[in-house]
DNA sequence: TCACTCTTCAAACGTATGTTTAAAACAGAC
DNA sequence: GTCTGTTTTAAACATACGTTTGAAGAGTGA
Protein backbone atom coordinates (compact mmCIF):
# COMPACT_ATOMS: atom_id res chain seq x y z
CA UNK A 1 0.00 0.00 0.00
CA UNK A 2 1.36 3.26 -1.18
CA UNK A 3 2.57 5.35 1.49
CA UNK A 4 -0.03 8.67 0.72
CA UNK A 5 -2.92 5.48 -0.31
CA UNK A 6 -4.06 5.61 3.54
CA UNK A 7 -4.53 9.58 3.78
CA UNK A 8 -6.59 9.80 0.51
CA UNK A 9 -8.57 6.57 1.27
CA UNK A 10 -9.41 8.22 4.52
CA UNK A 11 -10.33 11.72 2.90
CA UNK A 12 -12.74 9.97 0.70
CA UNK A 13 -14.41 8.02 2.53
CA UNK A 14 -14.93 11.43 5.35
CA UNK A 15 -16.16 13.81 2.65
CA UNK A 16 -18.72 11.24 1.39
CA UNK A 17 -19.97 10.76 5.03
CA UNK A 18 -19.87 14.32 6.75
CA UNK A 19 -21.70 15.26 3.36
CA UNK A 20 -24.43 12.66 4.31
CA UNK A 21 -24.53 13.02 7.67
CA UNK A 22 -22.60 15.97 8.82
CA UNK A 23 -19.65 16.59 10.73
CA UNK A 24 -20.59 15.34 14.00
CA UNK A 25 -22.81 13.00 13.36
CA UNK A 26 -19.44 11.66 11.89
CA UNK A 27 -17.33 9.56 13.85
CA UNK A 28 -13.91 8.47 13.32
CA UNK A 29 -14.38 4.72 13.45
CA UNK A 30 -17.30 5.37 10.59
CA UNK A 31 -14.54 6.89 8.34
CA UNK A 32 -12.01 4.48 9.25
CA UNK A 33 -13.99 1.76 8.65
CA UNK A 34 -15.24 3.11 5.62
CA UNK A 35 -12.21 3.84 4.33
CA UNK A 36 -10.91 0.05 5.55
CA UNK A 37 -7.82 1.38 7.37
CA UNK A 38 -7.23 0.96 11.24
CA UNK A 39 -8.95 3.57 13.82
CA UNK A 40 -5.52 5.38 14.77
CA UNK A 41 -4.90 6.49 11.20
CA UNK A 42 -6.58 9.40 11.51
CA UNK A 43 -4.65 10.50 14.44
CA UNK A 44 -1.87 9.72 13.18
CA UNK A 45 -2.33 11.22 9.69
CA UNK A 46 -4.12 14.37 10.31
CA UNK A 47 -3.69 14.66 14.19
CA UNK A 48 -7.34 15.21 15.37
CA UNK A 49 -11.05 14.92 14.04
CA UNK A 50 -10.71 18.99 13.29
CA UNK A 51 -7.82 19.11 11.53
CA UNK A 52 -9.58 16.16 8.95
CA UNK A 53 -12.57 17.85 8.35
CA UNK A 54 -10.25 21.15 7.27
CA UNK A 55 -8.17 18.45 5.26
CA UNK A 56 -11.24 17.38 3.11
CA UNK A 57 -11.75 21.30 2.31
CA UNK A 58 -8.55 21.68 1.91
CA UNK A 59 -8.31 19.16 -0.89
CA UNK A 60 -11.06 20.47 -3.01
CA UNK A 61 -10.53 23.83 -2.30
CA UNK A 62 -7.22 24.57 -2.91
CA UNK A 63 -6.96 23.49 -6.18
CA UNK A 64 -10.53 25.04 -6.63
CA UNK A 65 -9.52 28.79 -5.56
CA UNK A 66 -6.50 28.57 -8.25
CA UNK A 67 -8.97 27.73 -11.11
CA UNK A 68 -11.11 30.77 -9.72
CA UNK A 69 -8.33 33.07 -9.93
CA UNK A 70 -7.86 31.88 -13.64
CA UNK A 71 -11.14 32.66 -14.22
CA UNK A 72 -11.78 35.96 -12.82
CA UNK A 73 -8.52 37.15 -14.44
CA UNK A 74 -9.45 35.79 -17.95
CA UNK A 75 -12.87 37.69 -17.06
CA UNK A 76 -11.23 40.77 -16.11
CA UNK A 77 -9.12 40.84 -19.33
CA UNK A 78 -11.94 40.29 -21.24
CA UNK A 79 -13.82 43.60 -20.24
CA UNK A 80 -10.26 45.30 -20.14
CA UNK A 81 -11.32 47.93 -18.16
CA UNK A 82 -15.10 47.88 -18.00
CA UNK A 83 -16.77 46.11 -14.71
CA UNK A 84 -17.82 42.96 -15.19
CA UNK A 85 -21.66 42.07 -15.78
CA UNK A 86 -23.45 40.71 -12.93
CA UNK A 87 -23.96 37.67 -15.54
CA UNK A 88 -20.55 37.28 -16.30
CA UNK A 89 -19.26 37.24 -12.86
CA UNK A 90 -21.44 34.59 -12.13
CA UNK A 91 -21.00 32.31 -14.74
CA UNK A 92 -17.24 32.61 -14.02
CA UNK A 93 -17.83 30.97 -10.54
CA UNK A 94 -20.32 28.74 -12.07
CA UNK A 95 -18.33 27.41 -14.45
CA UNK A 96 -15.22 27.12 -12.50
CA UNK A 97 -17.18 24.67 -10.12
CA UNK A 98 -18.23 22.59 -12.92
CA UNK A 99 -15.19 22.07 -14.63
CA UNK A 100 -12.93 21.15 -11.94
CA UNK A 101 -11.58 17.88 -11.82
CA UNK A 102 -13.91 15.53 -10.49
CA UNK A 103 -12.60 12.73 -7.99
CA UNK A 104 -15.92 10.53 -8.89
CA UNK A 105 -20.09 10.73 -10.27
CA UNK A 106 -20.66 12.27 -7.17
CA UNK A 107 -18.20 14.94 -8.01
CA UNK A 108 -19.14 18.65 -7.06
CA UNK A 109 -22.81 18.26 -5.69
CA UNK A 110 -20.78 16.27 -2.43
CA UNK A 111 -18.40 19.69 -1.91
CA UNK A 112 -21.25 22.05 -2.46
CA UNK A 113 -23.11 20.10 0.54
CA UNK A 114 -19.86 20.44 2.52
CA UNK A 115 -19.92 24.50 2.17
CA UNK A 116 -23.55 24.38 3.13
CA UNK A 117 -22.74 22.59 6.03
CA UNK A 118 -19.84 24.48 6.97
CA UNK A 119 -22.22 27.84 6.87
CA UNK A 120 -24.69 26.04 9.00
CA UNK A 121 -23.34 24.05 11.52
CA UNK A 122 -21.56 25.38 14.10
CA UNK A 123 -18.14 24.51 13.83
CA UNK A 124 -16.20 27.54 14.46
CA UNK A 125 -12.61 25.98 13.93
CA UNK A 126 -13.94 25.16 10.47
CA UNK A 127 -14.93 29.01 9.70
CA UNK A 128 -12.29 30.59 11.23
CA UNK A 129 -10.17 27.98 9.01
CA UNK A 130 -12.14 28.51 5.63
CA UNK A 131 -11.81 32.48 6.64
CA UNK A 132 -8.00 32.06 7.04
CA UNK A 133 -6.85 30.34 4.01
CA UNK A 134 -9.45 31.62 1.36
CA UNK A 135 -10.12 34.77 1.82
CA UNK A 136 -8.62 36.07 -1.22
CA UNK A 137 -10.56 34.50 -3.94
CA UNK A 138 -13.46 35.03 -1.86
CA UNK A 139 -13.39 38.85 -1.23
CA UNK A 140 -12.55 38.74 -5.13
CA UNK A 141 -15.90 37.71 -5.67
CA UNK A 142 -17.51 40.09 -3.79
CA UNK A 143 -15.69 43.06 -5.34
CA UNK A 144 -16.62 42.05 -8.64
CA UNK A 145 -20.15 41.60 -7.78
CA UNK A 146 -20.08 44.90 -5.99
CA UNK A 147 -18.70 46.68 -9.47
CA UNK A 148 -21.66 44.95 -11.19
CA UNK A 149 -24.28 45.91 -8.75
CA UNK A 150 -23.54 49.88 -8.51
CA UNK A 151 -27.19 50.15 -7.65
CA UNK A 152 -27.33 48.24 -4.98
CA UNK A 153 -26.96 49.86 -1.01
CA UNK A 154 -24.49 48.25 0.71
CA UNK A 155 -26.69 46.34 2.90
CA UNK A 156 -29.20 45.09 0.39
CA UNK A 157 -25.67 43.59 -1.76
CA UNK A 158 -24.85 42.18 1.14
CA UNK A 159 -28.05 40.26 2.04
CA UNK A 160 -28.58 39.38 -1.62
CA UNK A 161 -25.58 37.47 -2.02
CA UNK A 162 -26.36 35.64 1.08
CA UNK A 163 -29.36 34.77 -0.48
CA UNK A 164 -27.78 33.84 -3.51
CA UNK A 165 -25.26 32.04 -1.21
CA UNK A 166 -27.95 29.87 0.80
CA UNK A 167 -30.28 29.28 -2.79
CA UNK A 168 -26.65 27.73 -4.40
CA UNK A 169 -25.56 25.76 -1.20
CA UNK A 170 -29.11 24.12 -0.29
CA UNK A 171 -29.78 23.10 -4.45
CA UNK A 172 -26.98 21.45 -4.64
CA UNK A 173 -26.18 20.27 -1.52
CA UNK A 174 -29.44 17.95 -1.94
CA UNK A 175 -29.44 18.16 -5.49
CA UNK A 176 -29.17 14.06 -5.87
CA UNK A 177 -32.15 13.72 -3.78
CA UNK A 178 -34.05 16.48 -6.01
CA UNK A 179 -32.99 15.02 -9.32
CA UNK A 180 -34.62 12.24 -8.48
CA UNK A 181 -37.86 13.51 -7.33
CA UNK A 182 -37.64 15.11 -10.37
CA UNK A 183 -37.24 12.42 -12.47
CA UNK A 184 -40.08 10.14 -10.06
CA UNK A 185 -42.56 13.14 -10.80
CA UNK A 186 -42.08 14.63 -14.22
CA UNK A 187 -39.79 11.83 -15.62
CA UNK A 188 -37.39 14.16 -16.85
CA UNK A 189 -33.22 13.57 -16.08
CA UNK A 190 -31.32 16.30 -14.97
CA UNK A 191 -27.31 17.42 -14.71
CA UNK A 192 -25.86 19.30 -12.51
CA UNK A 193 -24.86 21.95 -15.49
CA UNK A 194 -28.71 21.95 -16.34
CA UNK A 195 -29.26 23.12 -12.88
CA UNK A 196 -26.65 25.64 -12.67
CA UNK A 197 -28.26 27.06 -15.79
CA UNK A 198 -31.60 27.19 -13.97
CA UNK A 199 -29.85 28.38 -10.86
CA UNK A 200 -27.64 31.68 -12.61
CA UNK A 201 -30.51 33.53 -14.24
CA UNK A 202 -32.80 32.97 -11.12
CA UNK A 203 -30.46 34.30 -9.23
CA UNK A 204 -29.25 36.92 -11.29
CA UNK A 205 -32.83 38.28 -10.90
CA UNK A 206 -33.24 38.20 -7.57
CA UNK A 207 -30.09 40.34 -7.55
CA UNK A 208 -30.92 43.10 -9.66
CA UNK A 209 -34.67 43.15 -8.14
CA UNK A 210 -36.22 46.58 -7.13
CA UNK A 211 -35.47 47.53 -3.45
CA UNK A 212 -38.47 47.54 -1.39
CA UNK A 213 -38.60 50.06 0.92
CA UNK A 214 -40.96 49.54 3.20
CA UNK A 215 -42.34 46.77 5.91
CA UNK A 216 -45.82 46.44 4.32
CA UNK A 217 -48.03 45.86 7.25
CA UNK A 218 -51.19 43.29 6.65
CA UNK A 219 -52.79 43.37 3.34
CA UNK A 220 -50.72 45.89 1.71
CA UNK A 221 -48.78 45.32 -1.82
CA UNK A 222 -45.35 45.66 -2.39
CA UNK A 223 -44.36 46.03 -5.68
CA UNK A 224 -41.14 44.55 -7.02
CA UNK A 225 -39.42 44.33 -10.55
CA UNK B 1 -43.30 24.34 40.89
CA UNK B 2 -46.51 24.28 39.36
CA UNK B 3 -46.81 20.99 36.83
CA UNK B 4 -45.86 22.04 33.72
CA UNK B 5 -43.22 24.55 35.02
CA UNK B 6 -40.30 22.15 34.31
CA UNK B 7 -41.70 21.13 30.93
CA UNK B 8 -41.44 24.93 29.72
CA UNK B 9 -38.14 25.47 31.01
CA UNK B 10 -36.73 22.46 29.66
CA UNK B 11 -38.41 23.58 25.78
CA UNK B 12 -37.11 26.98 26.39
CA UNK B 13 -33.67 25.82 27.09
CA UNK B 14 -33.69 23.33 24.27
CA UNK B 15 -35.02 25.73 21.83
CA UNK B 16 -32.69 28.33 22.32
CA UNK B 17 -29.41 25.88 22.66
CA UNK B 18 -30.77 23.81 19.88
CA UNK B 19 -31.04 27.30 17.39
CA UNK B 20 -26.69 27.65 18.78
CA UNK B 21 -25.45 24.66 18.29
CA UNK B 22 -27.34 22.38 16.28
CA UNK B 23 -29.00 19.37 17.72
CA UNK B 24 -26.14 16.30 17.43
CA UNK B 25 -23.96 19.34 19.38
CA UNK B 26 -26.41 20.12 22.22
CA UNK B 27 -26.21 17.37 24.65
CA UNK B 28 -29.70 16.73 27.41
CA UNK B 29 -26.92 17.79 30.32
CA UNK B 30 -26.27 21.34 28.43
CA UNK B 31 -30.33 21.82 28.54
CA UNK B 32 -31.03 20.64 31.97
CA UNK B 33 -28.72 22.62 33.24
CA UNK B 34 -29.69 26.05 31.71
CA UNK B 35 -33.25 24.89 32.59
CA UNK B 36 -32.48 24.39 36.05
CA UNK B 37 -34.17 21.13 36.37
CA UNK B 38 -32.71 17.29 36.54
CA UNK B 39 -31.68 15.82 34.12
CA UNK B 40 -34.27 12.75 34.48
CA UNK B 41 -36.86 14.92 33.93
CA UNK B 42 -36.56 15.23 30.14
CA UNK B 43 -37.09 11.75 29.64
CA UNK B 44 -39.39 11.64 31.99
CA UNK B 45 -42.11 14.15 30.69
CA UNK B 46 -40.75 13.85 26.84
CA UNK B 47 -39.43 9.63 26.05
CA UNK B 48 -36.47 10.56 24.64
CA UNK B 49 -34.16 13.61 23.02
CA UNK B 50 -35.94 13.17 19.70
CA UNK B 51 -39.57 13.53 21.11
CA UNK B 52 -38.16 16.82 22.80
CA UNK B 53 -36.60 17.67 19.61
CA UNK B 54 -39.80 17.03 17.83
CA UNK B 55 -42.01 18.85 20.81
CA UNK B 56 -39.54 22.03 20.20
CA UNK B 57 -41.61 22.15 17.08
CA UNK B 58 -44.51 21.14 17.31
CA UNK B 59 -45.27 24.26 20.06
CA UNK B 60 -44.33 26.66 17.25
CA UNK B 61 -45.89 24.68 14.38
CA UNK B 62 -48.76 23.59 15.58
CA UNK B 63 -50.14 27.29 16.03
CA UNK B 64 -48.39 28.87 13.03
CA UNK B 65 -49.52 26.02 10.80
CA UNK B 66 -53.09 27.46 12.11
CA UNK B 67 -52.27 30.87 11.48
CA UNK B 68 -51.23 30.42 8.07
CA UNK B 69 -54.19 28.27 7.65
CA UNK B 70 -56.18 31.49 8.20
CA UNK B 71 -53.56 33.83 6.35
CA UNK B 72 -54.84 31.72 3.04
CA UNK B 73 -58.00 31.49 3.74
CA UNK B 74 -58.25 35.36 3.86
CA UNK B 75 -56.17 35.68 0.98
CA UNK B 76 -58.37 33.82 -1.32
CA UNK B 77 -61.06 35.58 0.25
CA UNK B 78 -59.45 38.80 -0.62
CA UNK B 79 -58.95 37.49 -4.64
CA UNK B 80 -62.49 36.23 -4.85
CA UNK B 81 -61.85 33.50 -7.34
CA UNK B 82 -59.01 34.63 -9.08
CA UNK B 83 -55.69 33.11 -8.43
CA UNK B 84 -53.49 35.25 -5.81
CA UNK B 85 -49.93 36.86 -7.28
CA UNK B 86 -46.79 36.07 -6.46
CA UNK B 87 -45.98 38.23 -3.94
CA UNK B 88 -49.45 38.08 -2.02
CA UNK B 89 -48.90 34.27 -1.20
CA UNK B 90 -45.39 34.83 -0.35
CA UNK B 91 -46.10 38.16 1.62
CA UNK B 92 -49.41 35.96 3.11
CA UNK B 93 -46.59 33.06 4.52
CA UNK B 94 -43.88 35.60 5.58
CA UNK B 95 -46.06 37.96 7.33
CA UNK B 96 -48.19 34.89 9.35
CA UNK B 97 -44.39 33.68 10.28
CA UNK B 98 -43.32 37.33 11.70
CA UNK B 99 -46.41 37.92 13.53
CA UNK B 100 -46.65 34.97 15.57
CA UNK B 101 -46.75 35.64 19.50
CA UNK B 102 -43.38 35.16 20.09
CA UNK B 103 -42.37 33.99 23.73
CA UNK B 104 -39.41 36.63 24.04
CA UNK B 105 -36.97 39.10 21.76
CA UNK B 106 -35.37 36.54 19.84
CA UNK B 107 -38.75 35.42 18.56
CA UNK B 108 -38.95 34.14 15.52
CA UNK B 109 -35.38 34.07 14.12
CA UNK B 110 -34.78 31.20 16.68
CA UNK B 111 -37.42 29.09 15.07
CA UNK B 112 -36.37 30.62 11.97
CA UNK B 113 -32.94 29.03 12.23
CA UNK B 114 -34.60 25.78 13.55
CA UNK B 115 -36.21 25.51 10.63
CA UNK B 116 -33.39 25.87 8.51
CA UNK B 117 -31.61 23.16 10.75
CA UNK B 118 -34.23 20.67 9.96
CA UNK B 119 -33.51 20.72 6.65
CA UNK B 120 -30.00 20.78 6.59
CA UNK B 121 -29.25 18.76 9.23
CA UNK B 122 -29.62 15.06 9.15
CA UNK B 123 -32.69 14.02 11.10
CA UNK B 124 -34.62 11.31 9.80
CA UNK B 125 -36.79 11.34 12.67
CA UNK B 126 -37.36 15.22 12.73
CA UNK B 127 -38.20 15.21 8.61
CA UNK B 128 -40.55 12.24 8.79
CA UNK B 129 -42.54 14.27 11.77
CA UNK B 130 -42.48 17.40 9.88
CA UNK B 131 -44.00 15.91 6.69
CA UNK B 132 -46.22 14.35 8.79
CA UNK B 133 -47.89 16.51 10.85
CA UNK B 134 -47.89 19.41 8.78
CA UNK B 135 -48.20 18.19 5.16
CA UNK B 136 -51.60 20.54 4.67
CA UNK B 137 -50.33 23.85 4.81
CA UNK B 138 -47.45 22.51 2.87
CA UNK B 139 -49.32 21.45 -0.13
CA UNK B 140 -51.50 24.20 0.17
CA UNK B 141 -48.83 26.88 0.16
CA UNK B 142 -47.63 25.14 -3.24
CA UNK B 143 -51.17 25.09 -5.00
CA UNK B 144 -50.86 28.96 -4.57
CA UNK B 145 -47.53 29.03 -6.05
CA UNK B 146 -48.95 27.28 -9.29
CA UNK B 147 -51.44 29.48 -9.52
CA UNK B 148 -49.17 32.52 -9.10
CA UNK B 149 -46.71 31.65 -11.72
CA UNK B 150 -48.76 29.60 -14.45
CA UNK B 151 -45.78 30.65 -17.09
CA UNK B 152 -43.38 28.83 -15.35
CA UNK B 153 -42.70 24.79 -16.95
CA UNK B 154 -43.36 22.45 -14.14
CA UNK B 155 -39.84 21.88 -14.13
CA UNK B 156 -38.76 25.12 -13.80
CA UNK B 157 -41.27 26.15 -11.01
CA UNK B 158 -39.86 22.84 -9.16
CA UNK B 159 -36.18 23.89 -8.76
CA UNK B 160 -37.07 27.88 -8.38
CA UNK B 161 -39.03 26.78 -5.29
CA UNK B 162 -36.15 24.46 -4.48
CA UNK B 163 -34.24 27.94 -5.34
CA UNK B 164 -36.29 29.73 -2.83
CA UNK B 165 -36.31 27.48 -0.22
CA UNK B 166 -32.65 27.41 0.10
CA UNK B 167 -32.09 31.08 -0.01
CA UNK B 168 -34.54 31.25 2.84
CA UNK B 169 -33.59 28.37 4.92
CA UNK B 170 -29.95 28.98 4.16
CA UNK B 171 -30.37 32.69 5.42
CA UNK B 172 -32.46 32.13 8.55
CA UNK B 173 -30.29 29.55 9.95
CA UNK B 174 -27.15 31.51 10.04
CA UNK B 175 -28.91 34.82 10.37
CA UNK B 176 -27.88 35.31 13.98
CA UNK B 177 -24.27 34.64 12.73
CA UNK B 178 -24.63 36.79 9.35
CA UNK B 179 -26.44 39.39 11.84
CA UNK B 180 -23.26 40.01 13.51
CA UNK B 181 -21.03 40.07 10.64
CA UNK B 182 -23.27 42.82 9.40
CA UNK B 183 -23.11 44.75 12.60
CA UNK B 184 -19.43 44.58 12.78
CA UNK B 185 -19.14 45.52 9.08
CA UNK B 186 -21.81 48.12 8.47
CA UNK B 187 -22.37 48.62 11.60
CA UNK B 188 -26.16 47.63 10.85
CA UNK B 189 -28.74 46.86 13.14
CA UNK B 190 -30.93 43.97 11.16
CA UNK B 191 -34.27 42.49 12.40
CA UNK B 192 -35.93 39.63 10.92
CA UNK B 193 -38.48 41.79 9.57
CA UNK B 194 -35.91 43.37 7.68
CA UNK B 195 -34.50 40.39 6.48
CA UNK B 196 -37.52 39.06 5.41
CA UNK B 197 -38.67 42.57 3.81
CA UNK B 198 -35.15 42.21 1.56
CA UNK B 199 -36.43 38.62 1.18
CA UNK B 200 -38.92 38.81 -0.37
CA UNK B 201 -38.63 40.71 -3.33
CA UNK B 202 -35.52 39.00 -4.06
CA UNK B 203 -37.08 35.60 -4.14
CA UNK B 204 -40.36 36.88 -6.26
CA UNK B 205 -37.54 38.68 -8.75
CA UNK B 206 -36.08 34.87 -9.12
CA UNK B 207 -39.28 33.15 -9.08
CA UNK B 208 -40.38 35.85 -12.17
CA UNK B 209 -37.38 35.80 -13.99
CA UNK B 210 -37.01 34.55 -18.11
CA UNK B 211 -36.09 31.16 -18.63
CA UNK B 212 -32.77 30.98 -20.16
CA UNK B 213 -33.11 28.21 -22.69
CA UNK B 214 -29.23 27.80 -23.62
CA UNK B 215 -26.12 26.17 -21.26
CA UNK B 216 -23.53 28.16 -22.23
CA UNK B 217 -20.08 27.57 -23.08
CA UNK B 218 -16.83 29.64 -21.63
CA UNK B 219 -16.97 32.90 -23.16
CA UNK B 220 -20.60 33.48 -24.24
CA UNK B 221 -23.24 35.61 -21.94
CA UNK B 222 -26.88 34.66 -21.05
CA UNK B 223 -29.53 37.14 -21.51
CA UNK B 224 -31.15 37.33 -18.18
CA UNK B 225 -34.64 39.72 -17.20
C1' DT C 1 -53.83 11.33 58.86
C1' DC C 2 -53.52 8.11 55.51
C1' DA C 3 -52.95 6.40 51.00
C1' DC C 4 -52.19 7.47 46.35
C1' DT C 5 -50.35 9.68 42.23
C1' DC C 6 -47.33 12.70 40.07
C1' DT C 7 -42.84 14.73 40.07
C1' DT C 8 -38.03 15.38 41.35
C1' DC C 9 -33.62 13.77 42.51
C1' DA C 10 -28.85 11.61 42.82
C1' DA C 11 -26.72 7.89 41.19
C1' DA C 12 -25.69 4.53 38.18
C1' DC C 13 -25.90 1.96 33.62
C1' DG C 14 -24.23 0.69 29.16
C1' DT C 15 -22.51 2.50 25.10
C1' DA C 16 -19.99 5.47 21.93
C1' DT C 17 -16.81 8.91 21.25
C1' DG C 18 -11.88 11.05 20.20
C1' DT C 19 -7.42 10.09 21.45
C1' DT C 20 -3.16 7.69 23.07
C1' DT C 21 -0.02 3.86 23.59
C1' DA C 22 3.32 0.46 22.63
C1' DA C 23 4.30 -3.23 19.99
C1' DA C 24 4.36 -5.20 15.35
C1' DA C 25 4.93 -4.82 10.33
C1' DC C 26 6.93 -2.70 6.65
C1' DA C 27 10.10 -0.25 3.38
C1' DG C 28 14.38 1.37 1.74
C1' DA C 29 19.47 2.13 2.34
C1' DC C 30 23.66 0.35 3.39
C1' DG D 1 20.82 -9.38 6.51
C1' DT D 2 20.58 -5.56 9.43
C1' DC D 3 19.53 -1.24 10.80
C1' DT D 4 16.31 3.07 10.62
C1' DG D 5 12.49 5.62 10.14
C1' DT D 6 7.73 5.32 8.85
C1' DT D 7 3.29 3.28 8.98
C1' DT D 8 -0.14 0.03 10.72
C1' DT D 9 -2.25 -2.46 14.29
C1' DA D 10 -4.97 -4.00 18.51
C1' DA D 11 -5.87 -2.54 22.79
C1' DA D 12 -6.77 0.56 26.15
C1' DC D 13 -7.83 5.32 27.94
C1' DA D 14 -10.68 8.90 29.77
C1' DT D 15 -14.69 11.23 28.90
C1' DA D 16 -19.33 12.29 27.44
C1' DC D 17 -23.53 10.78 26.03
C1' DG D 18 -28.78 9.20 26.41
C1' DT D 19 -31.28 6.56 29.34
C1' DT D 20 -32.89 3.94 33.52
C1' DT D 21 -33.47 3.13 38.35
C1' DG D 22 -35.29 3.39 42.91
C1' DA D 23 -35.90 6.21 46.57
C1' DA D 24 -37.38 10.74 48.32
C1' DG D 25 -40.56 14.64 47.99
C1' DA D 26 -44.86 17.11 47.09
C1' DG D 27 -49.55 17.66 46.42
C1' DT D 28 -54.48 15.91 46.71
C1' DG D 29 -58.80 13.77 47.99
C1' DA D 30 -60.93 10.83 51.47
Amino acid sequence: MAQSDTVDRILDAAEELFADRGFSETSLRMITSKAKVNLAAVNYHFGSKNALIQAVFARFLTPFSATLENAFDELEERCNGKPATLNQTLWALTESAVRMPQRNEKGISIFMRLLGLAYTQSQGHLRKFLEQEYSEPFSRFMRLLKEATPQLSSVDRYWRIQFMLGATAFTMSSSDALRDILQNKLGVETTVQEIAARLVPFLAAGMQAEEAMLIPSAGSKVSVA
